[in-house]
DNA sequence: CCATCAAATGATAGCGCTAACACGATGATG
DNA sequence: CATCATCGTGTTAGCGCTATCATTTGATGG
């Protein structure tokens, strides 16, 4: 009886109280009344705790009253409040992905995996933009983790030292995905840039070209990793020459393609084959080569990074190196998930590799 | 002296609690014991509310204290709890986006736009991907209002019923992008897609093409309206002929476009210019043309959607009509946050128009 | 020096939910 | 038949913050 009018006081006064504030509009009062876990409750004659239990953890719960309760729901429209129940939780199912850009294909495909690979699971995804910047990622780390995540993915293994910091002492699980290397925080996804530049490099060479060059735009660490590669085996070959690196801190596009071939040719016009950061710069190096009349693959070979779907259909069709960003993507929610559920992964780090596609614009006649 | 009692039991229970979660590992303990907005207060001898203030309304503290809590915050790493910070308040400083595509190229200048302007505010992007299908786009807003967000910006004006109605009785202000209409949920920013078409489509016979063709990829409402437009003008000049016009639910890529180029060509031979739904399928079948020997501009025409930056860059350059994408982000996001701010906007609904920009691929020599 | 009022600050009471424990009912066990 | 584990459910006590109103402080003018 004293409960039954302690909670008749409540719900009076809760009533009361947001009743005052629309005295002059009491229609707008009656749509905001929020649906709580208590009146499912009421309704269904149970206690709230068994009405979160039963949506929680339904194995927990008899059948007949999780049936009753579902039924409730339904009825009334009840949708459980994340704030309270991440206050009351103490963790969210928050898992916060954080890339250096969203125009970038090669992201929005590991976006595109990691969204899929989450469908139908109750994990929510939550997307940060770091736009190349370490401060901006660090922000970002700060905010997804006072939001008490249940995990987090992000981008590389070149976070500022504050960064590191709290992603050593989070308290979440943590993938970090688009390379792979020692001393993960703990789970990581990815391929190595170095082998992929040096396989693209000496694809070049075995083709027949003597004087490969490189286009480089947006140096992130993980293009300069790119460029390393490109250059062990530009050394390797004996044909190391600094003029043919052409780099620029500007972001890359199809336009910057163009005008840095032209900036290459004009510095070393031997040069007989292109190594491109990516395929956006691989599509401008073709375009102004064709307006140059330079013949691809015979006066020159081009060769781009990541393997976008448009590769294969250029005309003439673009060597690229295939990188596997549907499968990181939905590799790295997977291992996080897995641990999630309480499955350590056996293996914490994953190269996932990648795939010299030869095509066209690589095919010189040999001699 | 009796609330510091209180208080000191308090802390002690928390702490005692907390402690015996990590008995067997004490460093952790002391790792994980969070800053509440407590901690600050005592350190700042202020109350919690006064920290509260200081924080989020600054000018209600005086000069003196506000100084004093911010050195306090600062020495102890506060960072404010979301969760309960949306619980106490009944509102959060949330705004979800809804876009049916992460990977489109359009979205993502879209996206960019939206982030470029939120920037330096206290407003949280939230992003969703309702990947084109209306009843994910429902459970988007779903989730999204149980958040309590502070505003909503949704991709166009065809939801489902069911959406339509929980938008509209929703407590946050909403923008609806990328389309221009009557009947607003709220505010509107974007532009007329059939207008767009149409401009295009007579592009195309001013420019002396007769048998103007069109390709659409993944028919969604947008598209939908951009044939409509293309119907309408091919019936105005009379050269309307179903065998031009071609369609897939497939989504769209440079791949498709060739393929649908070649469906074109095998079921109307005698096309002379050709429409695409968006500059993917154009460069596509840009390509195929190409490998078919037939010239562009003379023997056929191409005309995109959206103009990529791409588009001036191909060799020859590709017609295409410019969209105002990053804008759309910026003036929605720019809307949402004056509305938010108590500024109501004069025009709710803008038309940001749209741009032909008449290149090589559509440069026929008139008779 | 005090009345008056605005500005600054504090005390109180939740927001809606869940962890942890309590408790009763049920069935299994010796 | 007492004993004990197990299951399902209820009770309690917050999670960390802010709305609201009460109170204090300081500035101003008579």
């Amino acid at each position: 009886m004293m409960l039954a009018i302690t909670f008749v006081n409540r719900r009076f006064f809760r009533y009361y109280d947001a009743a005052r504030k629309y005295l002059d509009n009491p229609l707008e009062w009656l749509c905001n009344l929020k649906v709580t876990i208590e009146d499912v409750a009421r309704e269904a004659n149970v206690s709230a705790m068994t009405v979160s239990r039963a949506l929680r953890s339904p194995e927990k719960v008899s059948t007949k009253t999780r049936e009753k309760i579902r039924a409730v729901v339904d009825r009334l429209g009840y949708v459980p409040d994340p704030a309270a129940s991440a206050l009351a939780a103490g963790r969210t199912n928050v898992i916060g992905v954080i890339v250096p850009s969203v125009t970038n294909n090669v992201f929005a495909d590991v976006m595109l995996g990691i969204y899929e690979q989450s469908e139908g699971s109750k994990w929510q995804i939550q997307l940060g933009n770091s736009r190349y910047s370490p401060l901006e990622e660090e922000r970002l780390v700060r905010t997804f983790l006072s939001q008490k995540p249940a995990g987090l993915i992000i981008t590389g293994q070149d976070q500022s030292k504050a960064t590191a910091d709290m992603l050593k002492s989070a308290n979440c699980r943590i993938v970090q995905i688009m390379e792979c290397g020692p001393d993960p925080y703990d789970m990581m996804i990815g391929f190595s840039h170095l082998d992929a530049s040096r396989a693209a490099t000496r694809h070049l060479l075995k083709s027949g070209y003597r004087n490969p060059g490189v286009l480089m735009a947006r140096l992130d660490p993980r293009s300069q990793r790119r460029l390393e590669g490109y250059k062990i085996e530009a050394k390797n070959a004996g044909v190391y020459d600094t003029r043919r690196i052409v780099t620029t801190a500007r972001p890359s596009s199809v336009t910057l393609g163009g005008e840095l071939v032209a900036d290459l040719l004009s510095k070393a016009p031997d040069t007989d084959a292109i190594l491109c950061n990516n395929d956006d710069l691989a599509l401008g190096a073709m375009f102004e080569c064709q307006r140059r009349a330079l013949a691809i693959p015979d006066e020159i070979g081009i060769c781009g990074f990541n393997d976008l779907e448009m590769m294969a259909a250029a005309n003439p069709s673009i060597t690229s190196v295939r990188t596997h960003r549907l499968d990181m993507g939905r590799a790295s929610m997977k291992i996080l998930i897995d641990a999630l559920n309480g499955k350590e992964p056996v293996e914490p780090v994953q190269d996932l590799g990648f795939e010299i596609m030869a095509r066209q614009s690589t095919g010189r006649k040999t001699d």
